[in-house]
DNA sequence: GATCTGCGATAGGATTTGCGAATGGCTTCG
DNA sequence: CGAAGCCATTCGCAAATCCTATCGCAGATC
């Protein structure tokens, strides 16, 4: 395989019409360039310059391969750019998978923010429902950055992203919404707006509750995530959400639980982040969750943090 | 500059999901391609690989530099290919120059040839009626191979390519039409169908003349070569052409100069002819100027061949 | 017409690069 | 717990690369 330098030796000698002048173009002396470019002939069998006293000039198997030659260079160029590039997390590609719930309140403000700071960056995305699917894509290399509701399993490594809480929706004039917070055993026996079956907080919910022993009546089941505060405020019963689907001038109560029911985000990554995944954790992190200020103004008292269950 | 080594490495690597089977599939070692990779490692200052227990995998960077690096390596193995294509003659670019007058007798059959047995060679032509000019070509190196008339100045390599015959045309009954042959001195006074300024054998052939001190009347002036023994056949007077101008089913004699008057065609090049030009000029040879049976029969007799001057 | 100048090729020696065998650490599999 | 697979590292050697110096050649100069 002809060495870049040799097709290097051969653009620059194109282009300056000389071995001398090509050298000092190329911070090389005058016999390298030569040994290249007899080297590069050698290879292809054939005279690529005429020596002429006054420089040289190619000859048509010189002028066919120069051509390409200067796309080699370039591209190899290029290589070591993109991958710079990515390096320091101006460029290159990232394949982004989530839990449907989180696309619209954590990645897609980042994600535009990307778009517009970083063109060069291409960001894919794919959603699924289905945790186990979601782990395979990491396993197969399909994707590079996970993010979920944590924990899972130790085998893959992790980054915590950030936190959203757990909050009850209800009408404003529910019994719950009178008790400046409520208890996961204030559930019991409430009527629930519940998720459908399709939808990634179904089973999340389901396993929730039956871990703390309460048991709700499901009055109805809906398939978007926004939708259940706004049934529940509707005088349907409550909702249990994350925050993040709590809309702003929601007309209805929202209250924390007591404790605080928080839910951790985190990313899993196959091995160890490279930089550009972490440059993008680390945006997903400050950003955070955006909670509107009237929804967060309800939500005024009680401190302490931690797990329900 | 990434050497295309590291290049390959990366490319195999990035198949294979392994160093050592990437080894295996260039007939290196496995600890050459860790080598390879960590130097392209240490160029783009970025982590390209992720190293697994079980094999390794690209990061974003890798992913990145992957693609141009693929471009390069073909882009290299492109130049030489086409490089050795050149060089042995079924590849490549070839830009001649002829004059005027040699376009269709000479070049079109050949160059319609090589269309059809080299679909991969392009060549281009140009054409000039001004020798200085066609000169010019190959001195500003624009040219590969130059067709002219011979002969030309000592400082340029020429290879003789073939030789065409100057003969007299005229009408059947014409005085000169009754000798088998005639001789220079025989055109002075006979009325002359010349050929315009704007055609280079208009130059040529007032120099032959006046070399030869004879002076015939000029009775018309065209500019197109084929058309004077035409001319000179249908009555006008006689016409001196080379002999590839003269078309078959001619209605008139043809003579031979006594002594035979020849014309070299020579094939004028920048140094030494390099493969592609050279076979081209052998094919221009061999093929020589194509003269129609029935205008042969007419120049039966005489032998001798030599130049009138 | 002798000399000078610029260019490319060549020779020789120092340096660098590239490579391969051997080794060790690590993980997974049986 | 041993075997196997994979990668990084070390070490020594061979080849390629490069540089300095020199030669040969053809125009340019005076």
């Amino acid at each position: 395989m002809a060495s870049l330098r040799a097709l290097e030796c051969l653009v620059a000698v194109a282009d300056s019409g000389s071995i001398t002048q090509a050298a000092r173009m190329l911070h090389s002396s005058q016999p390298a360039v030569s040994h290249q470019l007899a080297a590069l002939e050698r290879e292809t069998r054939t005279a690529l310059i005429r020596r002429e006293p006054r420089g040289v000039k190619l000859t048509p198997a010189g002028r066919a391969a120069v051509t390409d030659a200067r796309r080699a260079i370039e591209a190899a160029a290029s290589a070591v750019r993109l991958a710079r590039a990515a390096g320091d997390a101006t460029g290159g590609s990232l394949r982004l998978a989530c839990a449907q719930s989180l696309t619209v309140s954590m990645l897609a403000p980042v994600i535009r923010d990307w778009h517009r700071r970083y063109p060069q960056v291409a960001i894919s995305l794919r959603e699924s429902a289905v945790p186990g699917e979601l782990l395979g894509l990491i396993d197969s290399d399909e994707v590079d950055i996970l993010l979920v509701p944590g924990p899972v399993s130790e085998r893959y490594t992790t980054t915590p992203v950030t936190e959203e809480e757990i909050v009850l929706t209800a009408p404003g004039n529910h019994r719950l919404a009178q008790l400046p917070s409520v208890t996961l055993n204030d559930l019991d026996g409430v009527q629930l707006v519940h998720f459908a079956a399709d939808n990634g907080l179904s089973g999340w919910l389901d396993r929730s509750l039956t871990r703390a022993g309460v048991r709700p009546e499901t009055v109805m089941r809906t398939s978007v995530t926004a939708a259940a505060p706004q049934l529940a405020a509707a005088g349907l019963g409550v909702a249990v959400t994350p925050i993040s689907a709590v809309s702003a001038g929601l007309p209805g109560a929202i209250r924390s639980f007591s404790p605080r029911w928080i839910r951790q985000l985190i990313a899993v990554s196959p091995g160890a982040l490279d930089p550009l995944a972490a440059r993008f954790v680390t945006s997903l992190s400050t950003r955070g969750v955006r909670v509107p200020r009237d929804v967060k103004a309800q939500l005024s008292d009680s401190d302490a943090p931690g797990s329900p269950k």
